[in-house]
DNA sequence: TGTACATCAGTGAACGCGCGTTCACTGATGTAC
DNA sequence: TGTACATCAGTGAACGCGCGTTCACTGATGTAC
């Protein structure tokens, strides 16, 4: 929680060590600042350091390259979101609502935080920054987050409140590779639980969940509804048919 | 089609306006052409001046301001965009297939043409350029793409080929603004044809459909298919469900 | 048809700005004996 | 515990770059009589 955010420092052991610490994660925050204000594309190492009162050279003490500083800043964005989605579906077993209230609680959580940092949702799942192409280091934390949705999926199959909705149009076996099958495993699926018709029906609650929230976020549902909050829940409670997971919008 | 891009200009009748017109018309061409290679962040009137041959204080004689030409840009975009879907909607018509296999065709050429076009279709679906702020001209254009999208919604719904689907999910009522209904009447609905629970899975078709192309675009499918292109078929046949038509994969 | 004037496309220099990154350096902190 | 040396955080100047926009100007094109 509090430790290095890109990769595992050993542990402070002198002062320097613990200042040192200190600034990488008082950079990180003030990069993420400007992130939240003005966007990843015009985020300038230049414009940190100022902030932070030092030297525009002193900050690649701490960070190799512009790049380098995006990396830690897309990999720390989604392990928020993860944590906020995760925060929402344990709250949500807690209180055993529901599945389909498992999945709307999850969706409200992770569109709750995207309108609370619309640029650094942008910095994860809004167009790729010019010039910047992202390493390995990502996949992980990517993945975390669609976890929490695949857990989502798991737990209302393995309960009843989920499987292939009746009249449902045939698809392919053979369509995703064997690691996001896993993926499914580890959230928790018996083994043979979900094949691929059932995985990609999955995927396509996600996939629509960041498009919907992109949607709105980039202006593109503007004077066309009435209430925003009502349609996304809706929209959300669509997406879900697709597993044949029911949502009960009056449940609120 | 040959026509000023932006609005209605007088007819050309001298040989300046001519040429007037014909710059113009290279400008934006040449401002495309960098916008597809470097994206919408990069773009500056400095290197299309350069491209064009002149002093960079000279493309301020055809637009006033980077957001400007910009805004031409994003019009043009939405309504090549609108003119892809529109072709596939046609022959799909012409050659009388079935409805859900309408869809499917409409909605692999709006992703083939992204697929061709990533930074175009970023500049139009993506994260918006950081400063600019859209002005209403662009609302026209952009309810052309979607007016397809309502078409193909209309015509399935006419054949019986479409409606709620069984076990449909309660949708709340007025969640939409008169406009959008209207503008499925505008498609060729009855009126009364399409209320709002409609109306929000039609959107959600649309919606999906952007959504999953972003998502392919801006990487996060990535490792996790066999074929991308099957999967987008399956993604479309689900997004289909939600107003009950029936997309056949098998017939290719 | 020819002339006087108005229009306007395009120039080139300038303003003022910001950026990422490198490099030789100083001075404080840490380590080994 | 004290000293000699190594490490490393932070400095400040510089390189080389690109940007949007303004402005006074020249010279070609168009228009009215």
């Amino acid at each position: 929680m509090d430790s290095a955010p890109t990769d595992d420092q050993p542990a402070p052991r002198t002062a320097r060590d613990r200042a040192r610490a200190a600034l990488m994660r008082d950079l990180l925050d003030t990069a993420r600042r400007q992130l939240a204000v003005d966007g990843a594309a015009s985020l300038s190492l230049r414009a940190v350091a100022r902030e932070l009162g030092m030297a525009s050279s002193a900050v690649y003490r701490y960070v190799a390259s512009r790049d380098e500083l995006l990396t830690a800043l897309i990999i720390e964005t989604y392990e928020r979101i993860a944590e906020v989605a995760e925060a929402a579906l344990d709250e949500a077993r807690a209180d055993d609502l529901p599945h389909g209230h498992r999945w709307l609680a999850v969706g409200r959580a992770v569109r709750g935080w995207a309108h609370q940092h619309p640029n650094e949702w942008a910095l994860v799942y809004g167009t790729p920054v010019a010039g910047y192409h992202a390493p390995a280091d990502t996949i992980g934390p990517a993945s975390r987050v669609a976890a929490v949705l695949a857990r989502v999926a798991v737990d209302a199959l393995a309960a009843g409140a989920a499987g292939m909705p009746d009249g449902a149009t045939p698809l392919p076996d053979d369509l995703v590779e064997p690691s996001v099958v896993r993926l499914f495993e580890t959230a928790g699926a018996e083994p043979g639980a979900f094949d691929d018709p059932l995985v990609v029906r999955s995927m396509t609650m996600w996939v629509g969940l960041v498009g919907l929230v992109n949607f709105e976020l980039f202006g593109h549902l503007a004077n066309s509804l009435v209430d925003d909050d009502t349609f996304f829940d809706a929209a959300l409670a669509v997406a879900a048919e697709a597993i044949g997971l029911q949502v009960d919008l009056d449940l609120g």
